[in-house]
DNA sequence: CCACAAATAGTTATCGATAACTATTTGTGG
DNA sequence: CCACAAATAGTTATCGATAACTATTTGTGG
């Protein structure tokens, strides 16, 4: 086997194909591209020798060559670690990669200087889009996107999105207010909120805001005024577990308990059993999400269920009809569901 | 202000950067790469030029003008919503981006296929390297990668890598085996294995074989050969929930449980709990993982920690020495430890 | 103050694909 | 069987950065 001229260190391009099938560059590039104006035998042609040099295009030099703008797009996430955001990612993971689009996931740590580096990190790969998760970026992060022209879609929260933006997501100000609802009109007593802070951010503030504020339209809390503790770490079962332990501490009537997440709850859950508080005889537990967990409690958890994989494809959808310049709808809210579970 | 200079629509190139800055391309390309031989006067006026004419560097022109290889790591994981590997990508991811890398990942949904056609994808994009999460490529796959001439990292499950390839992980059968002789030490009776498979693929296949071989080699399995339970479903809290109720309803005396994680051993908990079935009493419980449910469990769970977002960081680690050729050793173990909880 | 080396800056060629244009081949009606 | 249109294929220029080379400037010892 003297077959030296294929020489596997230096890789194959568009011009070796060519050569291969006997036609030009042009020609094989619009068969690989599945262009018309080829005809059926030079096609074959061309697709014989791809599979014979083992040609893998370059994107680098296609998205270059071209109008400068590539198939990727880039994607902002607080981070990769937490339910809520992962299967988000995995739904517009799935739908762009099954249209030749793939994702630049980069992560922010809830931290708005390092989702702008990140931004500018996206941006030098010219990317088609961007995507923002979660709701904490910058007016410069905002200014810099505008500049570069690329779509963008914010994912997540669409309380306070202005009309200059795609979004998709859901009000999360309505979901607090819709379950401060829900819990005054069973409850009364010491209302309390356990949430967690990343990088000195609240996270979920519109959430709480809108529990609040139907607390105070119920007049739930004229005579005990919101408790709220933050926890200065990631939501986890176990910021839940301990944050729980905290609150009652610093407010040991605390009737009911509104949480970040459905983990944090479910840390709640464990903690109040582990002292044999009551659920919901002695305190009242709401979480946020509809996390898988809450499918084999056996006590069926309170909480505001999310599609989350829905919401990721119908970003990336979104993101797609934006980039080929088809109509799409500028605001999309999925819907959600108040579960009334065995916990609230 | 009729500052007509600055077209926005077009981005902004290094010639722009130079003519502002009164220098050539090159000069401003050694200053924005912190190449030495330009003087501290230059370096300011580029720098200046560069704010003011809103630079934004062309990653697709670098990477394609230069060896052609970018500073993309490509990555393989077969599912982003699985603890699991989130962590582990969060690892990969944090120390990539800090020295300026990027990974471009894609989920393969435990699918060789899928698999064989993200690494086509994301050769094409030439790479410096790829990592593949999880242990289920083809030969077709690896035999594409070797072809390319980039770095390859394998991570998860060291058990039977070659020698020609880098991995970082653990053994997997090593786990397994492990908790078998654990399990088979305290415990007799009908062994069982509570697992789920994906797209036809048996998951944890090598802990599982472990786990078979130590409860053989303790003649744990004699009288009753060992029972497995795969559910055709994603890995998760009700996995684990209905696989218990199968493996007890076809093996109604089985005694001892080990599952595939911890969300699924969660998940037979809780089936226990609902029927009444003492924990370790009537049947004992182990998983794998160590995950973060486990925190907060009232009874601890018997299971395996595994540190994922250190196999994250060491995976990194190893890529970017392989990309900058320094040494480094080609099997990295990381040290798991066997939890010895009240489950079992 | 000159000669020469070292430091600094500029020129040229190049990576691989594709858009836009041009050339050639094929096919069909009269 | 010719003229012309339609289909097919080829040529040329280009995207933006950088490596490798060349040119210029600066600095220093004698």
């Amino acid at each position: 086997m003297l077959d030296d001229t294929k020489k596997d260190n230096s890789s194959t391009s568009l011009e070796e194909v060519a050569k291969k099938a006997g036609v030009s560059k042009m020609t094989a590039s619009r068969v690989l591209r599945n262009k018309t104006g080829v005809s059926e035998k030079t096609r074959k042609k061309v697709l014989k020798a791809v599979k014979e040099v083992n040609y893998v295009p370059n994107r680098l030099a296609a998205a270059f060559g071209t109008g400068n703008t590539s198939t990727l797009v880039g994607i902002a996430v607080p981070t990769l670690s937490r339910d809520l955001f992962s299967q988000i990612l995995e739904g517009i993971e799935r739908r762009l990669q099954s249209v030749g689009y793939q994702p630049l996931i980069g992560t922010t740590n809830y931290c708005p200087n390092s989702e702008n580096d990140w931004i500018k990190t996206v941006l030098s790969w010219k990317p088609c889009g961007v995507m923002l998760l979660g709701n904490d970026s910058s007016t410069q992060t905002w200014e810099m996107l505008q500049r570069s022209n690329v779509s963008v879609v914010k994912v997540w929260d669409t309380h306070d999105i202005n009309d200059n933006s795609y979004s998709v997501g859901f009000d999360h100000y309505k979901i607090g207010y819709e379950m401060g609802s829900y819990l005054s009109n069973r409850y009364s007593g010491q209302f309390a909120f356990v949430g967690s802070s990343a990088e000195g951010h609240f996270l979920g503030k519109n959430r709480l805001r809108g529990y609040e504020q139907a607390l105070i339209d119920a007049k739930a809390t004229e005579t005990k005024p919101l408790a709220t503790y933050y926890l200065n770490d990631r939501p986890s079962f176990y910021a839940g577990y301990y944050g729980t332990e905290q609150i009652l501490s610093k407010y040991p009537d605390t009737r009911i308990i509104y949480y970040l997440d459905d983990n944090m709850a479910v840390g709640g859950i464990f903690y109040c059993k582990s002292k044999g508080i009551k659920i919901p005889g002695d305190i009242a537990i709401a979480g946020f999400g509809g996390l898988s967990i809450s499918s084999v409690l056996t006590t069926p958890l309170t909480t505001t269920k999310v599609p989350r994989l829905k919401i990721g494809q119908m970003a990336a959808t979104t993101m797609l009809k934006l980039v080929t310049e088809q109509e799409v709808a500028k605001h999309h809210e999925v819907e959600t569901e108040l579960v009334k579970g065995m916990t609230a």
